[in-house]
DNA sequence: CGACCATTTGATATGGATCAAGCGATGTGG
DNA sequence: CCACATCGCTTGATCCATATCAAATGGTCG
């Protein structure tokens, strides 16, 4: 895996001219790094982009596609950590080794920056290191929230599923599903039986509609809203 | 909470003198610092240390006792997130305000320095701010694991509890938890019910033994060792 | 068109929740 | 020091949500 780094790496100060200070919430700038200083590289559906226990040597931002994080447990079964949209980081891992694997759900374009430059960017801008530090915290945050997710129905789970999905994906009440029901469920803890009847169900409600597995328009958000907290 | 602050905040430089640096994995000064700074406090069993909500003002170290945070969902059930036993470091969200709340599961002891303090000590100083960064990191680290264990059969979960808590303990085989069975069972998805029957089947397996119920004997680590991953 | 794989739908099984009762430890007042 | 109340824990009986097993349907690509 990744052997192939035509790497700008040494665009660090112009970086340091053009990225403003940002604020706690929003880590543009480490973002804005990426896309100055990163190579980019294409990844084919299914393919690996990093497995555990490979050297965490690089953080990656999504440009087009999806990607998944997840882990094979003893007895076969898989849970997906995290999905990844366009625009969005993942790979920040804080010790040596991956913990956990990534995959490109569908071909996908990531953006590449190998770890110990924005590393050392940051230990000369304090502005890069509290970045690195509020997205790992919201890494966390979002970690928890899934935590609590996977203590709900099924059917709580699949509804904050999709309103996360619509909400992430910015595509109003339209959204394009790039993972199969086999990674909505390995996300969920879910079988896919599960998640198809749920959808089904909610289909009968009017609150979506599917007019492909793939596709799920969000007819009535507060049915979906309700199952909420 | 937290009015009685008789805050030391100015020994900023002494620490600088006096902390090394540390491997990236060991987030040594960060929790030295919290040790030269802190201001002590004292929390009666059940006592809300912060709630959800209430701004991010300190970061906490646990010196006697032990501490849960957790949320209570709509429906009344609560989940913990985790536990945290004396010389571990809590509170540390990069957002303004706790997602979480914390409780001092028994009359607990905790060093508390403020937020903004260790921050500007890390804008300062790139250690404290990669340490920062490692240590959430290590949160985020543990909280995959929980969300790991969410899938998992009851006595598995049990299992992993049991010898994790043994491992932080540092107490060899002989585990004293602070915890009610409700809080174990908030922690790990499960009933109470559950729990004591996961704990009575390992102690007819000779897994455990249990003089009292806060007492745990790991009489056969690998009975529950073959259980995990 | 036909083969293949993903998804949906249906029938049954099961692990853990729920409901209910008993037990044991801790503390309090007589 | 003991009687008794209280609270947390254990044990037992039943129920239910979701898993599992099985079959039908649909969508995609040669």
């Amino acid at each position: 895996m990744l052997t192939e780094t035509a790497f700008q790496s040494d665009s660090g100060r112009l970086f340091d001219r053009r990225i403003p200070h940002e604020s706690p919430v929003g880590p543009h700038a480490l973002s804005g790094a990426i896309e100055l200083m990163g190579a980019s590289m294409s990844f084919k559906r299914n393919a690996e982009i990093y497995g555990e226990q490979e050297p965490t040597d690089y953080f990656y931002k999504v440009v087009r596609g999806a990607v998944r994080t997840y882990k094979v447990l003893m007895d076969g079964r898989r849970q997906i950590g995290a999905f990844y949209l366009p625009g969005e980081i993942f790979g920040l891992e804080t010790g040596d080794e991956h913990v956990i694997s990534a995959e490109a759900i569908v071909d996908t374009k990531i953006l590449i920056v190998k770890r110990n430059v924005a590393i050392s960017l940051a230990t000369r801008d304090s502005t890069i290191a509290r970045q690195l530090w509020t997205l790992t915290g919201c890494e966390l945050q979002r970690t928890q929230h899934h935590l609590l997710l996977l203590g709900k129905s099924a059917a709580e789970r699949v509804a904050s599923f999709l309103l996360e999905m619509a909400e992430r994906s910015q595509s109003g009440d339209e959204i394009r599903l790039p993972m199969s029901r086999q990674d909505i469920g390995d996300y969920l803890g879910l079988t896919i039986e599960t998640v198809s009847r749920v959808l089904t169900r909610f289909e009968k409600d009017a609150a979506i509609a599917l007019p492909t597995c793939k596709r799920v328009v969000l007819c009535d958000r507060s049915v979906l809203e309700r199952l909420l907290d």
